[in-house]
DNA sequence: AAAGTGGTTATCATATATGATAACAAAGGC
DNA sequence: GCCTTTGTTATCATATATGATAACCACTTT
């Protein structure tokens, strides 16, 4: 697994979790205090995210940070 | 947990990870292609790291990334 | 005392994440 | 048709992570 991969597995893992809440982007961006465009960047893993932009993220979606990157085995 | 505390636990980790394996931050700063002094400045958690640096990390630790920012609960 | 080891801290340049805005596309409802 | 919603993408300025070097401290060894 390249970084590359990691970001996009990070991504998709937000996506089906922010799903499975039934929520937009625009929320669970509004959540985190920040613009849906970033939440897309980040699920469409064009960025690298640092942690506190992945804590926030946990927060938001009342998960702990370890379980939003828990992506190279489970997905 | 703020941000602050968040990063200073993470970095907490990884030290107790790398001292049992009884390498130094020499040597796993080595492992993760980078310096010494950048691996003392996350470990003291004096930084907010990228996804990507904490993936060469757990590289190097031979973990999952999900295990290295596993500090809210465990510890 | 001098040299080596392990870690910390400051500083710098460079790369890039973030925050924000705007334009756009696709799908659905009116 | 038009409007709204949802998501994507490009772009920009700004903040900051990274990568590197060097100086320093504490400790140990010779």
């Amino acid at each position: 697994m390249n970084i590359d991969q990691l970001q996009i597995k990070i991504g998709e893992r937000i996506r089906i979790l922010r799903e499975s809440r039934g929520i937009t982007q625009q929320d669970l961006a509004a959540a985190c205090n920040f613009e849906k465009a970033n939440m897309s960047r980040i699920e469409t893993g064009r960025t690298n995210p640092t942690v506190s932009t992945l804590y926030k993220i946990s927060q938001a979606l009342e998960i702990t940070i370890d379980e939003l990157v828990d992506v190279e085995v489970a997905n």
